[in-house]
DNA sequence: GCAAACATACCAACTGGTCGGTATGTTTCG
DNA sequence: CGAAACATACCGACCAGTTGGTATGTTTGC
């Protein structure tokens, strides 16, 4: 295997990430990707048959990526299954460093754009958001089961954890500024605290 | 004020609220504009000097139908600020009704997209959806007082409304379905009912 | 009769995608 | 072995259709 080979598949990937959270889907064109990549056009069709597969791709490549990035984390530490979801969520304000587009999601982005006008594209996005929230479940249901929490699917409150980082990610794009969104990721620590029963040390006094 | 007064430019508002949020702002055409909205690209250009200013007062007609829309609601109509706030979520929930198009918001939807490439229209979604969230804010701050609840800003605990709604968009749109959506405002209204010590009905009972 | 409101025809730039061709391996088989 | 056959990766000029926007009429209502 050449060392250029598949490199170009790669670059591509890696710009459809970077380029797509910056502009959006449909602004994205196949020579900002080409550029971007350092490739020339034929490459790019050598490799996708369509911009709507680069989409695809880059969605399933998105959703390798930050499981590895996950899976590696730190936050995995903590004996306490719901001290791990807590530190899932102060990891999450970790990751927001940065100019907006390094931080945001790509692919809450373009399910935003494709929805109704590439199902392949939506159902990429979706599978790789549920996929993430997923990942969490067992730890959620451990720390129910430990504190007795009921009334509440596991599914749902992991579902609810993405929901509130894809709206902190809007709201930074309104603002420009990451701060909106660790203090949104800080209401969603707080309600996790007090559905588990386990408020933080500075307000168990009152 | 002839009948046909203005009504190109209204048809033209409404065209860009329904196919932006069904499309999104990059993939709608002005061409789209005109034909959804009956006119001719002559009447578009007349009204608006270019695509962006359509999307810039897109987002006020959007800011000023949904605060007509919010304004003359039932939520107010408790007498506890706590009350009020709850009701307000509730009819959230109670607007999640019809097609994903039907119920997401515009704003939100745009600044995505445009939080790079327009500034105008990002400073008018953001301005839209702040705006919305600091009405809130009073009863907020009543129910506050009332419950002794500090250590929050109004204004923080308000804009994190918009951002659980701002994400349960995006899983709608994943999904294709708003169910999980309402999933997600019961996540928020429960958090709300333990930040003020009010649980619900049925969880009062442990 | 005149200005605002619209209609029609048009354009230059750009869009996703195609196509014939090249360079560099890799496999097959006598 | 070695050469022919095949496969992969890539190039970049080109195309037909679409884009936002313009220029120049025509209609309408006071």
């Amino acid at each position: 295997m050449s060392p250029k080979n598949t490199q170009a598949r790669e670059r591509l990937l890696e710009a459809a990430r970077d380029v797509i959270r910056t502009k959006g889907y449909t602004a994205t064109t196949v020579d900002d990707l080409c550029r971007s990549a350092g490739v020339t056009k034929g490459a790019f069709f050598h490799h996708f048959k369509s911009k709507e597969e680069i989409g695809v791709e880059a969605a399933h490549y998105w959703s390798e990526t930050t499981s590895a990035l996950f899976a590696g984390a730190p936050y995995h530490e903590p004996a306490d299954p719901f001290d791990r979801l807590i530190a899932y969520l102060e990891f999450r304000k970790v990751l927001l460093a940065g100019d907006v587009p390094d931080f945001t999601c790509l692919v809450g982005t373009m399910v935003q754009e494709t929805y109704e006008s590439a199902p392949a594209i939506r159902d990429a996005c979706d599978a790789s958001i549920t996929g993430h929230a997923m990942t969490l479940v067992p730890d959620i249901r451990a720390a129910m089961d430990a504190h007795r929490v009921t009334g509440i699917a596991p599914e749902s409150l992991a579902m609810h954890t993405q929901a509130v980082l894809q709206g902190a990610f809007i709201l930074a794009k309104g603002r420009g500024s990451s701060e909106i969104a660790a203090d949104m990721v800080d209401h969603l620590i707080r309600y996790i605290r007090l559905l588990f029963k386990m408020p933080a040390p500075e307000e168990t006094i009152q």
